[in-house]
DNA sequence: AATGATTGTTTGAGTCATAAAACAAATATG
DNA sequence: CATATTTGTTTTATGACTCAAACAATCATT
């Protein structure tokens, strides 16, 4: 099941799985657009895929991935985000160059080093003490509050983490439902309850008390909440994420 | 001059270069066994280069880089260096990951990616809040000190910085010369006497107050001194090392 | 339906990086 | 020195990826 893919390759995959989000549909010619290639190395490329049973293709008809290949699209696209987060949020990198760089390296990076930049990434916006921040004429700054803040350790971060843990079942003070966040907003996994469905696709993913939750998207009924934890992006019920709390940060 | 090599034949240069650096003389063998290929391989490799001017090379005989070569060499070294000191320091991955990955992702990176990486790195390192560190158990956690100390800010940084500065060619206190760290010591540049001649090469290379300076290595005789600074190596001469003025950190 | 425009495919050819195999030069070593 | 071994080169071939050009299918419009 291990494809080993050429970044070219991982590039076909990516594009299609980007155009079927976005347009329902992948022709031959808009892949040919968006990867500036002309249709006839599409038409071959898409004929490598189908024999690796990544997509389903036929002369003269329009590409769907199956799931294997919606599966490999979804790890190269996590790739690329993961890489953008960092270089947008923490390098603070103009967009072009994020787009950029993330779209060259993500054929790249390693799984493990991916993790680790994944909780690298969520320590940075989450500890108080991580105030850092890039501008044009200082570079990389730190904590230019008005009111300088005592530096706390992590352990006080755990700590107070732990008192606001569900006790058989019980929710604490200080915790809301994630429900409750408005777009752009962000916050801190405190307790998932378990009869939610949603949280078993969370477990899997290896997202647990104190990951960064950030609300992407609210659709307009209130439902689906698009979210990004890990750098995963996921589509909630409004049901399902009145089961997650979370402590806004 | 702007030589756009393929991947492969950044690694031809790369390993040239590494070759010539540790065993004065790269021969195709070599080349072959650390690049895992064969030696017919090399062989149009070397065509290739040599037809690009990047190396000097004649069949049977051993092979150099021209300027700009070396010119070359010397950036996607840097390149290396920039990535493996930040997937080892920030990131702490584990060392074979850190090689494995940089070794890919060297190719990638593009130049305001890059620096925008080494300013990161340089304030992470040098920012006395930014006390960040990984272990296996608990990720990323911050300030485990036993005396918390107080989030100062970053004008707090540059007001020291400042009261240290050289006034009319005289140095202050709290200010060291470089040469007076010894192996695996760093600091922050204060000043740099512009006597020096090595300071011709650290200004063009943006070697500037503020700056980190690590000591990689001290010759025997405590001549040369090799460091490290905005991911350049250096070698200095001890007398050039007098006239840069650091803090240690 | 007929025609023209659009869209997609096939074929043939080129580049790049690679190796196998045959060959050539350089270098030990008896 | 003569020859065996090592080292390096050339030739030929392959797999990926690409395009231009010729061809084929589909769609839109009268």
């Amino acid at each position: 099941m291990d494809h080993v893919l050429s970044p070219i390759m991982e590039d076909y995959i990516e594009t299609i799985f980007e155009l079927l989000r976005r347009e329902q549909v992948a022709r031959v010619s808009d892949i040919a657009t968006r990867m500036k290639v002309t249709m006839a190395t599409v038409t071959s490329a898409l004929r490598k895929l189908s024999a690796k049973k990544l997509i389903n293709y036929s002369p003269y008809s329009t590409v769907s991935l199956t799931p294997a290949g919606k599966n490999l699209a979804e790890k190269i696209v996590r790739r690329h985000e993961v890489l953008a987060d960092f270089f947008q949020n923490v390098l603070s990198l103009p967009p072009s160059k994020v787009a950029e760089n993330a779209c060259r390296m993500e054929h790249q990076i390693d799984d493990l080093l991916l993790e680790r930049l994944v909780e690298y990434i969520e320590f940075v916006k989450l500890c108080p003490n991580m105030n850092i921040k890039w501008n044009e004429k200082n570079g990389f700054r730190c904590g230019q509050d008005e009111n300088p803040k005592k530096f706390i350790s992590c352990e006080d971060c755990s700590k107070s983490l732990a008192r606001n843990t569900t006790h058989g079942g019980q929710q604490m003070n200080d915790s809301i439902g994630l429900h409750e966040l408005k777009a752009g907003g962000r916050g801190r996994i405190i307790a998932v309850s378990l009869k939610n469905p949603g949280a078993k696709r969370m477990m899997e993913m290896g997202i647990v008390r104190g990951s960064l939750v950030e609300v992407e998207r609210i659709a307009p009924l209130g439902d689906p909440i698009d979210i990004k934890v890990k750098g995963y992006h996921l589509s909630l019920r409004k049901e399902e994420a009145k089961n997650i709390f979370i402590e806004i940060m």
